[in-house]
RNA sequence: GCGCCAGUAGCUCAGCUGGAUAGAGCACCGGACUUCUAAUCCGACGGUCGCAGGUUCGAAUCCUGCCUGGCGCGCCA
């Protein structure tokens, strides 16, 4: 029985108790949950709902409790209902009733996990969105992990979602970019606030090597500026690669530009009567709309500003058809939140249309002392240098196993070494133990056979090992419905342990000159339900699940 | 000055939108391999959940105020 099922099964108990007592069924919630008890002692599952609903029923919740006990130990699959403290229903279920979630992620295999929760969603995810001015660093690897596993968990729970990059190769960034190329293909030093870095000198060179003639061209910056961007996109997009994370569209600000997509969002912000005229600039009341100030979209230069581009884009991914838009960004970032939720309203989208998640700074941590990340000095940590360090796996898992809004201090030292207080080995190894038996399961020729008996699976550890198994697709959906993968890191780490602990005391395969016993073979489906579950996990992280260590 | 994030065990962090005796890993101490991977497991130690109020059957979680740290507050991008 999944928790999912307990839970209805608990709610419907208690309409029916509702009904026999007479009670308003309105202080009844459409759906209740049943919690994971850590005390063993307080059976399989818990649930709070009598408590809940009492006050709001104007009854006493000892009572209640005692009243949809008594109905819920009828049901199919249930053992037995204490009553505990207040009004606690503790949920013991038979072990078949519990054993039998093996076959079920068995059958589904890759699928399980997957949920409905987020059904129907057109979701447009934009994340990392650096500018080709320089390798992407810290702070976007945090993002090229989080954001790429959040893809993930919601395409798990059912989304439509469209991971996107969004960059700019022209303005101000990309003409320093480009200056400070030139310079250093001169053999001169960058200009004040240029670009600096081995990298600069790699990829001036490579634009020489290309193009020799590039110094003597009209205008040799132009040059330099149009190869430069091209062989530094194609780096990034080579790092991402080689990082697994992949966009499904590069979104390129020129584009909006081209298509006088700016004038047209501006208009019909105008039509909804946001814009003004002050200083010769033109403004969008943003204020009015929660944010601290009004913002100029045209600047009295006119030109238009960086944020003029945001509501174009915005609304260019509205119009391609996304009911939620979400935009990934670093803490420096947070500020842009007020305008950006403002513009949105002045769009007429609900609230929760638009979702800007902040991710807290990362600081790269070298034997104990943070290493000081400045793209102009040249002494920037890169996705690159992350990834030749801690490697790939480590990288994405240690960025995906801490919330958001906690700053991480990456500490190198920890995470390169290959020892078991890495937690990524933790889960690893649990994965690779398994394959393990089943390989060794495959050269005795054993097999666990079209079913098994799931009341065999009565043992504490196999009893923790399934409840663990059974709330993997709940928390997909909790990941993803708060946006927060880590949840998926932390539980795999719950999982692992408890496979471990299984492990230890639960002998799968039969000892030497011995046969596959009935449990040998219930445990069988087991090991491979949690090998199922522990490669899903690793795989919504872009995390390799090792067949052997 | 205003805003966002954080403050939980010696360290790094979880805590499932209000539940039971607040958890994990690491570190330290003591145990467990003649048989499926000891990168594991078991036990012990360790916390006034930053501080003070409030809300209620019940608060680490929600509200208010304060303290400390990080990050922001351009007609820059």
């Amino acid at each position: 029985m999944t928790p999912e099922t307990l839970a209805e099964k608990v709610l419907s108990a208690t309409r029916a108790a509702f009904a026999d007592l007479g009670l308003d069924a309105a202080a009844l919630p459409a759906k209740t949950t049943v919690e994971r008890p850590r005390n063993p002692e307080h059976g399989d599952y818990a649930s709070t709902i009598a408590m809940q609903v009492a006050k709001r029923a104007g009854t006493d919740p000892r009572a209640l409790a005692q009243e949809i006990a008594g109905r819920l130990a009828d049901a199919e699959g249930v053992a037995e209902v204490d009553i505990a403290g207040p009004g606690f229903l503790n949920v013991t279920l038979e072990a078949a009733a519990a054993g039998e979630i093996a076959r079920r992620i068995v059958a589904a295999g890759t699928a399980y996990g997957y949920n409905e929760s987020m059904e129907g969603r057109q979701v447009n995810l934009e994340f990392v969105s650096a500018n080709p001015t320089g390798p992407v660093h810290a702070g976007g690897t945090r993002w090229a992990a989080v954001g790429d596993a959040l893809a993930r968990v919601m395409r798990a729970s059912g989304a439509k979602v469209v991971s996107e990059y969004y960059f700019n190769d022209a303005g101000s960034q990309i003409d320093t970019f480009s200056a400070s190329l030139l310079a250093r293909a001169q053999g001169e030093p960058v200009p004040e606030n240029g670009y600096g870095g081995a990298y600069i000198d790699r990829i001036a060179a490579e634009v020489l090597r290309r193009s020799p003639d590039a110094l003597e061209a009209a205008d040799p910056r132009e040059v330099f500026r149009v190869h430069g961007v091209e062989l530094m996109f194609d780096q990034i997009k080579a790092t991402l690669a080689e990082f697994g994370t992949h966009f499904d569209v590069y979104f390129n600000e020129k584009e909006l530009h081209d298509k006088g997509e700016l004038d047209d969002a501006v208009e019909r912000l105008s039509k909804e009567g946001r814009v003004f005229e002050a200083d010769g600039a033109l403004w969008l009341r943003t204020s009015d709309l929660g944010d601290d100030k009004d913002r100029v979209l045209k600047k009295s230069d006119g030109s238009w500003t960086y944020f003029a581009a945001d509501c174009a884009y915005y609304l260019d991914k509205r119009e391609r058809g996304f009911d939620k838009v979400v935009i990934m960004l670093g803490a420096d970032h947070h500020g842009y939140i007020g305008r950006m939720q403002a513009m949105s309203r002045a769009f007429g989208d609900e609230p929760g249309t638009l979702e800007i998640l902040i991710g807290q700074m990362v600081n790269l941590m070298r034997e104990g002392k943070p290493v000081r990340m400045s793209k102009r000095a040249g002494t920037v940590v890169t996705l690159g240098d992350i990834i030749e360090a801690i490697g790939v796996d480590a990288t994405r898992y240690a960025l995906t196993r801490y919330s958001a809004d906690s700053s991480i201090d990456l500490d190198i030292d920890l995470w390169t070494r290959h020892g078991n207080d890495n937690p990524v080995y933790y889960v690893q190894y649990a994965h690779a133990r398994i394959a393990g038996v089943l390989r060794n399961a495959a050269e005795l020729g054993l097999d666990r056979g079209g079913d098994y008996d799931a009341a065999l699976l009565s043992h504490p550890r196999e009893n923790e090992l399934l409840k663990a198994l059974a709330e993997f697709p709940a928390v997909v959906a909790s990941a993803a419905e708060l946006r927060e993968p880590h949840r998926i890191a932390r539980y795999a780490e719950d999982l692992a342990g408890a496979y471990h602990r299984f492990y230890t005391d639960c002998r799968v395969l039969p000892y030497p000159g011995e046969d596959l016993s009935e449990t040998g073979r219930a445990r069988l489906w087991l090991v491979e339900a949690t090998r199922v579950v522990l490669a899903n996990a690793l795989a919504l992280l872009g995390v390799t699940a090792p067949e052997r260590m």
